[in-house]
This record gives C-alpha cells, sequence and structure tokens, in this order.
DNA sequence: CTGTTAGCGCATTCAC
DNA sequence: GTGAATGCGCTAACAG
C-alpha cells in the first residue's frame, strides 16, 4: 500500500492560527475578517480571505457560539407529519431560517410524554429560539424557556393559557362559516368528524358549528365524532351512520383525506350521489381535493400566512427577548368545488 | 412597575461550576457525573444530580463539542420534500438517530448551486456526519467530506462514481420486472413518463425496460416522457399523447399522482377503461394508491429496509471513519390491484 | 475515586 | 487598525 500507515489519518483541523500564520497576521484580524462590519484595513482583509481560501478555512461555529454564549440554532419541534400542509410549513420555515442566518435543528415529537426531554436536549445546544409545529408545550417549559430567554412559537395550535407565542387559524369564525354555508344550502342533518379531541382549533370549529345551529329551526347536528383521521376511518365512519340510521346530509371532515374517504363511502359502498344526498367538506386543501376524481369543497389552509406570522414573531423575539408572547388567528375561506349542493 | 429596571434580565446560564459549589465537588465530579461510564462514586453522583435539579442544570453540549472536538450533530440535506415517502424518511431517520443521541440539523436543498454552500454551512458546526435525501453531491463536495473524515450517505439517490455511499432502489431490476408484467399481460404498446431526467433511478428503470422491450417481436416502447411529474402533468400528458396518436395501452409513471392523473385523463377525459384500454403503473405506493376510486397498481417503496440500511452505513461509518464507502442497491416489487389488466 | 490543570477555537477586551 | 491577553463551559490527562 502506497500510503501505508497513513490510511485513515483525517486531515488535522484548520483553526484560525493556521490562517494567521499564512497571512501573517493575528488571530484577531481572522476574526476580524469573517466579522461583518468589524474594524479591519481592506489589505489585511483580502490577504487573510485569500490564506483562508488556499487553507480550506471555514470558522467553527462551534466554537463562535461557545464564545459568545449565544447560537443561532433554531429549535423546530415537529409533530404533524401526516399532513403536507404542515410538512411545507416545516420546509419553509427552515428555508426561511436559513436565509436569516440561523440553522435548524429538527425534533420528531414521537411522544407527548417526552416533550420536556425534547426540549431540554434543544435548550442543551443552545438554541436561540423554538418553533413547535402542531403541538403544543406543557406549562413548565414553556416557563423555563422564558426564564432563560428562549422565545417560543406554536404553529397551527393555540396553548390557551401557557403563556407562549401562537399561530394558527381561527376556528371560531370559522364554525360560524361552515354552518351558515349549510344553513343556506338547506341542509338539515350534519355531522362533524375530526381527529384527536383536544386540538384546539377543532375544538372551536365544532364548538361554534354546534353553536351556530343550535339557533335554527330545522339544521341540527346529527354526530360529532373525534379520532376520525384519515381515509380508512372516514370511510368507515360514514359506512358506520348510515348503518345506525343517523344519515346526515352535510359531513364535515376536520381533514381532507378523511373527507374522502366518506365521499367513496358514501358513493361506492352505498351508491349514493354527492352532492344530491351528501354534501361533503374537508379541510387543508390538499392536491387531491382538487383531483378530477374527487373534487371536494374544502377549507383553504392560509400555508404561507401561517409561516409569514410565525417567522416575523419568532424573529422579533429573537431580536428582542422582553417582547411579551403573541397570538395571531387567521381567517380563512371555502374553496367550493363539486362535493357540496 | 414592581419589578423595575430587572425587566427582562435574563436568568444567568447555570454552568457546571454552579453546581460544583453547590454538591461541595470539583467541576470535574459533575462533568463526570453526566458521563455514562465514568468513574465516580454512586454517593458522589447523587449529590451532584440532586444540586443539578434544584439549579436546573443542563450541561452545555456546545462547549462539550469544542473539547472533544467532534459534535453528535447529524447533517441532514432534504430535497423530494412533494414525496410523502421521502418525508417519511426524513421523520424516520431523525426519530431513529434522537435514540442513538444525535441530532439532526436540517437543510433544504432550494437550489442544486447552493449545496456547495449548504454543505459549508454543516460543516462549520462541525457535524459528524451527513445524510443527502434524494439528491448528489458534487464531486468535490464528497472530497472534502471525506478529507475531513465526515461520512455521506445518498438516499434514493446513487451518485454513481462520485465516492459516496448511497442506498437506493435497483431500477434496473425493476425495469425487467415492468417489461416482464406487461409483456405477460399482452401488452404492445408502452408509454414511460417520469420527472426529472438526471434521475438514476427512473433512468436506469426505463433504460432496463426499453431493452427488454426491444427484445421482443411486439410489444414496443411507444414513449418516454421526462419532466412529467405530479397530478396535473400526468393529467395532461395522457392527453397529448392521445391527441398525438401515439395511444399506449400501458403506461408506467415514476410517481403515484403522476399515474392518478393519467388515470383519471384517461377515464374522465377520454371515456377509456381502465385497465380495458389503459392499464396505469405507478411508483411509490402512497396512501392513495390504495383509495377505492383509484385503485392504483404500484411499486412498492421500501422505506423500512432504505432507512434502516441508511442507518446502517451512516452509523457504522460514524464509529470508523476508515471504512469505504458503500453503495446499497434494493430491489422491490409490485403491489397489483385494478389499474392493470 | 477525586481534584487540579490545561486547552478546545474563537471573539472580545485593552493597550498600542 | 492591529496584536496580546483573557475567558466562554466543558472534558481529558494527570497526580494524588
Amino acid at each position: 500500500m502506497p500510503d501505508g500507515g497513513l490510511t485513515g489519518i483525517v486531515a488535522k483541523q484548520i483553526t484560525s492560527i493556521d490562517v494567521a500564520n499564512l497571512a501573517g497576521v493575528s488571530v484577531a484580524a481572522v476574526s476580524r475578517a469573517f466579522t461583518p462590519g468589524a474594524s479591519i484595513a481592506p489589505e489585511t482583509k483580502r490577504r487573510v480571505m485569500e490564506a483562508a481560501k488556499t487553507l480550506g478555512y471555514q470558522p467553527n461555529v462551534i466554537a463562535r457560539s461557545l464564545n459568545q454564549r449565544r447560537s443561532r440554532l433554531i429549535g423546530v419541534l415537529m409533530s404533524g407529519w401526516n399532513n403536507f400542509g404542515y410538512v411545507d410549513v416545516l420546509r419553509i420555515i427552515s428555508e426561511q431560517l436559513e436565509t436569516q442566518g440561523y440553522e435548524v435543528m429538527l425534533k420528531s415529537i414521537l411522544d407527548r410524554e417526552k416533550i420536556v426531554e425534547n426540549v431540554g436536549q434543544l435548550l442543551q445546544y443552545q438554541v436561540a429560539g423554538i418553533a413547535v409545529v402542531s403541538e403544543v408545550l406543557p406549562a413548565e417549559v414553556t416557563a423555563e424557556c422564558a426564564r432563560r430567554g428562549v422565545p417560543i412559537v406554536l404553529v397551527n395550535r393555540i396553548g390557551r393559557g401557557l403563556g407562549n407565542s401562537a399561530v394558527s387559524l381561527d376556528g371560531l369564525h370559522l364554525g360560524r362559516l361552515i354552518a351558515d354555508f349549510l344553513i343556506e344550502r338547506r341542509h338539515k342533518r350534519v355531522a362533524a368528524l375530526r381527529g384527536r379531541a383536544d386540538i384546539d382549533f377543532t375544538s372551536d370549529i365544532v364548538q361554534s358549528l354546534s353553536d351556530r345551529l343550535a339557533g335554527t329551526e330545522d339544521c341540527e347536528l346529527v354526530a360529532s365524532l373525534t379520532d376520525v383521521l384519515g381515509y380508512e376511518a372516514g370511510r368507515r365512519s360514514i359506512n358506520e351512520m348510515i348503518a345506525n340510521g343517523v344519515e346526515p346530509d352535510a359531513v364535515f371532515c376536520s381533514y381532507d383525506d378523511t373527507a374522502i374517504g366518506v365521499l367513496d363511502g358514501a358513493r361506492l359502498d352505498h351508491g349514493l350521489e354527492v352532492p344530491r344526498d351528501l354534501s361533503v367538506i374537508g379541510n387543508g386543501n390538499r392536491a387531491v381535493a382538487s383531483w378530477g376524481s374527487h373534487e371536494l369543497t374544502t377549507i383553504e389552509y392560509p400555508r404561507d400566512e401561517i409561516i409569514e406570522q410565525t417567522l416575523r414573531i419568532l424573529l422579533a423575539r429573537l431580536e428582542d427577548p422582553d417582547l411579551e408572547p403573541e397570538t395571531r388567528l387567521l381567517e380563512t375561506d371555502f374553496v367550493v368545488r363539486a362535493s357540496t349542493r
């Protein structure tokens, strides 16, 4: 072997000292060359940069973070992986943060019991801030982060009374919108299907939908089911309702996939005609909702606005940790297609 | 204001010195208490942990990384966000790495021109390894990482001759499988639709499919189109083929959504009957493929095996950076449903 | 088993 | 505008 014992010897880390030596300056000069706006002569900077280039030097961000006692890491806690809309939020947030010079440390929320631990690990890495996608944080965690001056923003959840910032949809407003839409089109028997019962947004929808319908003469909420999430669950659910004689003439689903399951269940399993016999409303306006075989009426998810507000709130608190928590509830609207009369 | 000038004062960082003082031990003892397997008396450890708990101490991983000259950060470069299968890969890889004590630094590949820069930023954070989902890296980048002893694994891409490890599907094998499937069912005119032309996996499929069909008497590849990705593109594509008189009796699509677009185009726009007039094959076995209104025959994506091999290759090289790069091509198979005869 | 010491790579004083 | 010195919080090596 030509390279004998050298096999696997990893190149020694190149530090600012190496660059300083080659450029014939001090390490401080190297540091200044890599610090935007630092006080350094153009010629010195040029020589440093040249030396850095020939050596392939990259500043060690870890050392810098330790020294400055702050990092440019943002922790992102992610739930809701089965929702393309939320994954988009993750993607775009990470892309946008990158343009602001931040890096994303991603953590998947496997188990809600472990959130405390998850946040603890993020804090060990001295993250500058935390974004949480579709989950809420225990109050103790929020308090600990506040104590450390690490801002938190919840996305797609509110976390009422927990003391964090949040960006989500206004479920109460949306519930009224759905009620009016159905009443106007002369529906009489409305069913609402959603996933986890503890999600503030969908709870709000069903609550205000229910309230609004209670004020009418002849339109009622005939079913309000939870733990119905996804295509199979939706298809099973409409089958069970029909079998049990519930027979709704309109179904609102908290998720487009569920709604398409209801659509297929009604059509394929019972020969119902949509929307003549049954109107179906989804939520999220995922790509599938627009496909020719579904043509689902659904609720728009204002993704870009959600992201914009999230970043605004987060970045502002990264600048000034003293800002109070802020909750922003966005209004959205229908995308009407062929699944409703 | 009761708290006067103290508003916004952030709690001072709690360090191992604070804990050592409270517990009446040295900082080294604190370090040992938090180092699994370190040589420390149980009683000492107990006192340290107690002090740490009352102070709310968390070790500063940044300082540890600097000291040890290695981090437990893994960079994940992500492309293919529009593919649920690949997003699952991201999710599970991050979850699994976490159980191994690693953290994921996520970077989205916005622009392939910027990959060099992206990897550079990861290296500044002293990542221990890099996983790349559905993209290839320039040879220079691979070389630089090799020089530093930072292992790279490509997922869903091969990157032939670039010197990295990779886990992907065996496209050549799959092309033969598809050819045999179609020949056996007496198809005569096959079309293949895929997205980006430079993806090694789908190129391999079409290549070997084409080769195999060329060896038959009466079955030919009548069209091989690129840049056809997604529902709309698939629907448009089948319309154009029919308008141009190509009239395939079987279409393979590199992506399930594309295939469903073809399905809807054939049925809704041309009144064709599937599979009598046209067989459609997708790829990925996404959830939509199984839905009642589509019933798409497709290629299984062996997600768990992909992830398993990726982690095996990556973790082994994290332990021993001297290991040679390894490429693993997995074989997969059909999920036959109602869209093929 | 434990404490003392040194140093990881950098940014920031402070003199000059 | 520049260099020397200091310390961020921690772990590793050593001596006890």
